[in-house]
DNA sequence: ATGGTTGCAAGGCAA
């Protein structure tokens, strides 16, 4: 199975170059990040007639996740990472595709560092590892795909 | 000299 991940900044905005995309490259599934788009603002007649179904958690103007199947329609099990309550940002979403788990994530940039923002990063990451550890012990298949903002020097630190 | 980019969405924010 071909599983991709795509950051599109705006999913209606670069909707040619997303078509495009799935028609050329036919990934069974793709991740999608930075929808930049609220629910009802989901692009899914496009995306459906490039042969594809998906789930979707949109947010207006920033985050949101997707993710797309080929000729099949994504279970979705989840939508938002457990952990926080108070956490109103679209960043995850989870669905079942012929017997694999997908997350697809976006996680936090964290800019300003340090900061709250960086504080919030800190806590998914943690967040994002605890949830991890409980798809792994039900002994399913498991693929976390997306951004994962992992910052390796200080080179992408602001 | 606090410069330069883009998307969303309608001014500023986030990346």
């Amino acid at each position: 199975m071909k599983i991709a991940t795509f950051n599109v900044n705006g999913v209606n905005g670069r909707l040619p170059v997303l078509i495009r995309w799935l028609t050329e490259a036919k990934p069974d599934v793709a991740c999608l990040q930075e929808l930049k788009a609220p629910d009802e603002k989901f692009p899914s007649p496009a995306i459906q007639e490039a042969g594809y179904r998906a789930v979707w958690h949109g947010q207006k103007s920033w985050n949101g996740v997707a993710i797309l199947a080929r000729d099949r329609a994504p279970m979705e099990t989840r939508r938002g990472l457990p952990g926080d309550l108070d956490d109103a940002h679209s960043r995850y979403i989870e669905a079942a595709v012929e017997g694999i788990l997908i997350g697809c994530l976006y996680l936090p940039n964290g800019n300003p560092a340090p900061g709250p923002k960086f504080d919030y990063k800190l806590r998914w990451f943690d967040r994002l590892a605890a949830h991890a550890a409980e798809l792994l012990a039900t002994g399913m298949p498991v693929v976390l795909a997306g951004d994962f903002n992992v910052m390796p020097t200080e080179l992408d630190v602001s």
